[in-house]
DNA sequence: CTGTTAGCGCCTTCAG
DNA sequence: CTGAAGGCGCTAACAG
């Protein structure tokens, strides 16, 4: 019958009958001045006793928990799946642990929030989850060391990463335009819709609209980006319409090809009769025919993101607030 | 410019004027035999100061860390989003947190494994990932509270979820066959394949075969249920064979409705000349035309299984392991 | 009703 | 090269 409870390094420096600062000096690899035989007698005892360093105590003494934390606006998405395999590489190489906090409500973000500041990790990368924070420089000056991946958040006293999506965006409607498209649906995240004159693809629609002289048709604007299914349904509803979009910019791909089944649900063919536009660059876009125009990363990477964080992490002093932009490009393919 | 180090029980009783006691118990709530003028002094000191404990002290007295882990096998799933707020629900209701392990390795199970015996949390639930960890009982036996969701592992100081999948899958597989289906095509998931025998999903389509004198042929059996991509390349190539199938069993919803799609674009029908059969009952499935005909969670929910885990962490004495099993049913929509 | 105090498990000077 | 001791921030007896 194992112990009740957790063996401690003292149960190990009984074991071995050395001090508990040596044990100390083994299990953190400052064994430089342990002679060869005391170490293996140490590493033993650990072996036996199944010695784990308690993170709790280990955090307290050192002040520092040696993990980062990703916040995630929600699950779902072979982007944030880059984003995962990124920050793990970067963490394992720093010795760091990663843990993940799902976000999709201000509630998640409170309940986050309290958990950073009750130091659950020394670092932590925010991703599509922002616009649920409210003070994020508040955060930041509990010596949190952040990286916000978002467009619409200043640095202060963490850094930023932007995508130019209004930009790349703009590129792909004029595309879109230019080939003769006139009546151009948008459909957005939830959120898009909210932050209105805030949400760069939204803006990108209608400046995009205006400036190939059309007017925006309030009926051709709508929710429809936030999973496959909404996006099936806000596209079989605008097809219905008397005067059904001849294209359609869907402001995920998931969403996106899932309009362009539910264009050819209705007999329609895609582009022929309705060109659809996503954004995100998910791989599955390339693969399906027609091959799916997007907007995004065209090698999706968050490297960088990873490496902003463990540099800060690394620094002695907070460093300067950096600000980063990834690069976005409008990519044609058989959709449009 | 604010302090650098974050304040402490020892800044908030000086500021209030009062014991470090006092404050703990009124942050705590234990504060029934302080008196009310007092707990407001304790109270504001909090707020000015922007006090809030530290975790790793606290849990190193308390020992506990009041909060539970969720450990999921890969992002991307509707099911999982459920199991999310499902937990997360019910840790609310307890006052724990929630944080969440990304598992889709033997290396990231060794790295979650170690955050866990250093005590990450007090409890865990495992969905999807169990086939990734070695020894669950040396877990458990740290006395971490542990629910497993998982058909191939036994209850061993935790507490075992299961799935009749073999016997739902069987029943699905019996209608497509019963209605003259011959070439039955299986798309599992890797481990699928790896697991062989051991696969409950494959094990249910060769018994069904079996059982409606049809011998297994090892062309129509293969990887595609891990991704949509997947999904659509191995129906493409599966529908290029000389002898293409009439029916597919595609373990996974996700890529069983990239298989429809790769069906269409060969120009042939679903489920006039294919039949396709997922598993997981994502809502999507439901949507789509044709509906696809799936295995499954009728309602999906994992209240249960959240309960499972908070009922140990309040239990005085380490309950018996328990076991319970989900309803898991056959549901004929029309892709079959 | 409030204050004093002894650790929780660990790391790290400082002596030896 | 190793051991003793102090303290990280917090909670919970136990005094008062």
């Amino acid at each position: 019958m194992p112990k009740k409870t957790r063996p401690t390094v003292r149960d190990v420096a009984a074991l071995a009958g050395v001090s508990v600062a040596t044990v100390s000096y083994v299990v953190n690899g400052r064994d430089n001045r342990i002679g060869a035989d005391t170490r293996e007698r140490v590493l033993a005892a650990v072996r036996d006793l199944g010695y784990v360093p308690n993170s709790s105590a280990r955090g307290l003494r050192k002040r520092r928990t040696e993990r980062v934390c990703l916040v995630i606006g929600s699950l779902g998405s072979p982007v944030q799946e880059q984003l995962v395999r990124d920050l793990h590489a970067a963490a394992e190489a720093d010795g760091y642990g990663v843990l993940t906090l799902i976000v999709d409500s201000p509630a998640h973000a409170a309940h986050a929030a309290r958990l950073l500041r009750q130091g659950l990790a020394d670092g932590a990368v925010f991703f599509d989850s922002a616009r649920h924070f409210g003070d994020f420089g508040e955060l930041a000056r509990g010596r949190l060391a952040m990286v916000v991946v978002d467009n619409s958040v200043a640095p202060d006293g963490f850094d930023v990463v932007r995508t130019p999506e209004y930009e790349a965006c703009g590129e792909a409607l004029d595309h879109l335009l230019s080939a003769g498209r006139r009546r151009v649906a948008f459909l957005g995240h939830r959120h898009d819709l909210e932050l209105d004159d805030r949400s760069a693809r939204l803006a990108a629609y209608r400046d995009a609209l205006r400036r190939h002289g059309l007017e925006p048709d309030g009926r051709l604007v709508g929710a429809g980006a936030d999973s496959r299914v909404e996006g099936y349904r806000a596209t079989a509803a605008l097809m219905a319409l008397p005067e059904p979009p001849d294209a359609l910019f869907v402001a995920s791909d998931r969403a996106a090809i899932s309009a362009i089944w539910a264009v050819r649900d209705t007999g329609r063919t895609v582009p022929g009769d309705v060109a659809v536009l996503g954004v995100g660059n998910l791989e599955e876009g390339s693969v399906i025919h027609p091959a799916l125009s997007t907007v995004g990363q065209r090698q999706i990477d968050f490297s960088r993101v990873a490496r902003l964080l463990f540099e800060r992490l690394a620094a002695a002093e907070p460093p300067a607030a950096r600000e980063i932009v990834l690069p976005w490009s409008f990519i044609p393919r058989e959709s449009t």
